[in-house]
RNA sequence: GCGCCGGUAGCUCAGUCGGACAGAGCAUCGGAUUUCUAAUCCGAAAGUCGCAGGUUCGAGUCCUGCCCGGCGCGCCA
């Protein structure tokens, strides 16, 4: 479906063809309700152009505009805009021509996939498997996840990697760790439990740091591993399976999907890498590759060292081993030339910046990626601790993302639990012990996942429990119980959501109606920005925008009766304005990878 | 020193490729309740958009300089 905006855009931008004038009509969604629905500020640069005064061609582009089957005669306003206000029929009749719940194009609501699919690489999480994940992961797996959602709900072929560290010096040391206080692993790989990552880690370095005859050994089994010895692969191989089971544990929790593609995956690769490499280098000090200091680099403009000298992209250290970079390019051949990726979205800290800048500018100067492929870092501000400081422990050490996790579940069970002094005729419903449980897991991490994703994805911010779990304001509480209360309405309704009658027609008569119709027919163009900007905080705010509206139409006041509306055709509307909001409100939730609740 | 990100109401944050008197939530104050899930809704008060210039019909948004906070800047990832 094409979006309410796109359609005014076209007929206006058709209007000033027709005034023999071209340029982009600039359509928004009003800022403010008195000015209408929609404006279009083209007049204004037009007129520049033409040498005329913006409010005549304003007035010549409302002369020319056909549009009547959508709005009121447009109004001209201050210097030259030119409001729309879409009539209640025109918004009646989209609203009809959404297909049911049953229908072909329903689970989507109508709205049609991209019409140039595309194959999209999105870098996701990529924890190290040395260690459990902490709370840093976070934004990148649920940040990616919703973006990948969302192209996968476009149309394109999505792949999720997750780019786990499972390769390098540590590992030796951890397998060899291993291997002491686990001797059997090599027979039993499949049993192996590490009940915790952390502390299994602490023990080797300690071990590593002082005992100087483990220290040799664990240098030895990083040689073993890479040369692809058998039994300390299996060795290595039972370590990262038990830390991925433990990954997938959260990822699961979390409902996220990804595709576990380690270093070790690229280790043939990077050697590629490094042969192509080599078969570019030049002498001297002016190539684009070539060896500084011992190490293979390759040198763009534009970047520079502290002291000002060019900085370079390091792909072979001097010691001959491969670091970041390497495995980048790596996976870059790969995506592009295996996966056929014309899109590679990188979801990674802000901090990386530069490292993907010059990466993407050593892929480009090396003409590794199509001139039409979009490399593009999609970097994050930290997540904080309230006091606005990094995020730690009282002892100062990293906190493991599954304890945070436990911690936000813990305290929505308290907000969703009635109170001890339960007061009769608070609340109608009665949940057990096992219902508390699990609408607590859901709203904890989905409370989680939504103020995450409601701030804009440049900036830090302030982890916050009791404001993520407020029932009030734009909060995944919030939006749970607006969604769990519009199913509760069917239900009381008597009515089967999903199997409205479809021949009524939609009434629109209440401003409350109205209002909450302009909403819905908003969420395809929510999507066009969304898709567009990658930015998930356009989604938030609009669903907190609908729900907000369906709650003025379900006031008392303010809104309309709905359950018990008379005559029955205006109830079954009613029914059916809430039945799309319920649609809209889990497919919105559902591309953040939020789950809903029946009840709450 | 250079680069990047941030500086918007008491607090937490939005602000769409420059557009109308700067928005929301929390907190504060006031109002609505014989409840269609009030876990809600309505209203009030609250801001020199870090500072100073500039471009523009129009700047929170673009440019320049400066101040404050965070991060990065050759062999970690």
């Amino acid at each position: 479906m094409n979006s309410i905006r796109n359609q005014i855009a076209q007929r206006v931008r058709e209007a000033t063809r027709r005034i023999g004038a071209e340029g982009d009509p600039l359509v928004r969604p009003a800022q403010d309700e008195k000015f209408g629905d929609y404006q279009s500020n083209c007049a204004m640069g037009l007129a520049k152009r033409l040498g005329k005064k913006p409010r005549d061609v304003a007035t010549a582009i409302v002369d020319a505009l056909e549009i009547e089957d959508m709005c009121e005669k447009p109004d001209i306003a201050g210097p030259g805009f030119i409001n729309f206000k879409l009539k209640p029929e025109y918004l009646a009749g989209c609203l009809e021509s959404i297909p049911a719940p049953s229908e072909a194009g329903g689970d989507r609501l109508g709205i049609s996939p991209a019409a140039n699919p595309q194959v999209i690489v999105l870098d996701i999480s990529s924890p190290n498997l040395a260690k459990e994940m902490h709370v840093g992961h976070l934004r990148s797996t649920v940040i990616g996840d919703c973006l990948a959602r969302v192209l996968e709900f476009e149309g394109h072929t999505v792949h999720r990697e997750n780019h786990v560290g499972d390769w390098g010096t540590q590992f030796g040391m951890l397998v060899a760790h291993l291997r002491r206080v686990d001797p059997d692993v090599v027979r039993h790989p499949e049993e192996l439990v590490i009940s915790d990552l952390e502390s299994f880690y602490v023990d080797a370095k300690s071990r590593f740091d002082t005992d100087d005859e483990f220290k040799t050994e664990s240098r030895e089994t990083v040689v073993a591993l890479q040369q692809g010895d058998e039994t300390t692969r299996r060795i290595w191989r039972a370590f990262c399976d038990e830390s991925l089971r433990h990954c997938h544990a959260i990822y699961d929790r979390l409902d996220v999907k990804l595709v576990d593609r380690g270093e070790s995956f690229y280790a043939d690769r990077m050697e590629d890498v490094i042969r192509r490499l080599e078969s570019m280098t030049t002498a001297g000090d002016k190539g684009l590759v070539r060896i500084s200091d011992g190490a293979l680099c390759v040198f763009m403009e534009g970047f520079k060292t502290r002291e000002g000298d060019p900085l370079p992209m390091i792909v072979r250290k001097s010691d001959g081993g491969y670091n970041y970079a390497t495995s980048d390019l790596a996976t870059i051949l790969h995506r592009v030339e295996e996966l056929g990726a014309s899109r590679i979205l990188y979801v990674v800290g802000i901090g990386q910046k530069q490292h993907f800048d010059m990466l993407f500018a050593a892929v480009r100067a090396l003409g590794w990626a199509k001139d039409d492929a979009s490399l593009l870092h999609i970097g994050f501000g930290n997540m904080l601790a309230a006091s606005g400081k990094p995020f730690k422990t009282r002892e100062g050490g990293t906190v493991k993302l599954k304890d945070l996790l436990d911690e936000a579940v813990q305290r929505a069970r308290e907000v969703v639990s009635p109170p001890d002094d339960d007061q009769p005729g608070e609340r109608d419903r009665q949940f057990d012990k096992a219902q508390v449980a699990q609408i607590a897991e859901t709203v904890g991490l989905a409370a989680m996942k939504y103020f995450d994703l409601s701030h804009s994805l440049s900036s830090d911010y302030k982890f916050d429990l009791g404001t993520m779990l407020s029932l009030e304001g734009n909060t995944a509480p919030y939006m749970l119980y607006a969604y769990a209360r519009i199913r509760s309405i069917g239900r009381k309704a008597g009515v089967e959501f999903d199997d409205l009658p479809r021949s009524e027609e939609i009434l629109l008569e209440h401003p409350a109606e109205i209002a909450l119709a302009k909403r819905l027919l908003q969420f395809a163009e929510v999507l066009d920005d969304l898709s567009r900007e990658l930015r998930p905080n356009v989604m938030t705010d609009y669903l907190y925008s609908l729900a907000k509206a369906f709650s003025r139409f379900y006031d008392k006041k303010l809104g309309v009766r709905v359950i018990d509306a008379s005559p029955e055709d205006v109830r079954l509307s009613r029914l059916h304005l809430c039945e799309l909001t319920a649609r809209t409100l889990k497919l919105g939730l559902s591309l953040l990878g939020i789950k809903t609740l029946e009840e709450m």
